[in-house]
DNA sequence: ACATGGTATATGCGTCACGCATATATGTTC
DNA sequence: GAACATATATGCGTGACGCATATACCATGT
């Protein structure tokens, strides 16, 4: 067996896609292409297959689910699927991002953020 | 066509593999084992396969070199391959470390580094 | 001398996730 | 109603992946 990561045990290190989605969904509810937007407000592009197949994955391994009902910032176009972040997606997130910091600290350590902001 | 991020001719963002590669080069000439061995000492787990991999795809894109000469360091094992980062790889590796520097900066607003020292 | 385990590089195998293209349809604006 | 942005979804080809295996050298112990 054998895939990208494949069928991996192991949910983390997660996947680029999958830290982008539940960052946008850990200051809230959104919807798929709300969740591209943001990504682009990042300065990170999020291919659509790539994003929608993701989102499809994280709801079979419970990091994320559907919103219950559409925020009340939704303009009411009845297209949008809106999502929510789960308690144990909220885990591996926050686990992700500590190992991300300290993947930027080390880069610091070895020189390679000089006359970067802390 | 498509393959993993496949034949993007983008290189950035670079694959969490090739950003260990050149973190742990930044610091000075390494052999394969070493790189893994750096890789440990952050709690990060390389396959070997993968890493092996990555340094031939690296060297073909000229992100890293053949070290001239062995290190003082070395213990006069004959198999070692070292390796040295490129200026076209450091250039990438500092890149990369301001992208995930961000990153996780955004990840602290979000609120998911909350108790997590700077 | 031989076994054991760590070091070191490399490749074979199966396949998933990927990037890209395309499809479909609704919303918005002119 | 033309044009474009929004919104979701899937088909296609394949490269990179995780895992296993192969090979061999080095160090240590008994």
């Amino acid at each position: 067996m054998g895939m990208d990561r494949e069928r991996r045990t192991e949910p983390l290190p997660l996947r680029p896609v999958e830290f982008h989605i539940l960052l946008s969904l850990a200051a809230g509810e959104r919807h798929g292409y709300g969740i591209i937007q943001d990504a682009e407000s990042r300065g990170e592009m999020l291919d659509v297959g790539t994003l929608y197949r993701a989102l499809a994955r994280m709801r079979e391994q419970g990091f994320i689910g559907a919103a219950s009902r559409k925020p009340a910032s939704d303009t009411g176009d009845e297209r949008r699927n809106y999502y929510r972040i789960s308690p144990r997606g909220l885990e591996v997130a926050r686990a992700e991002a500590r190992r991300l910091a300290a993947l930027a600290h080390e880069a610091r350590l070895c020189g390679l953020l000089k006359g970067v902001a802390t």
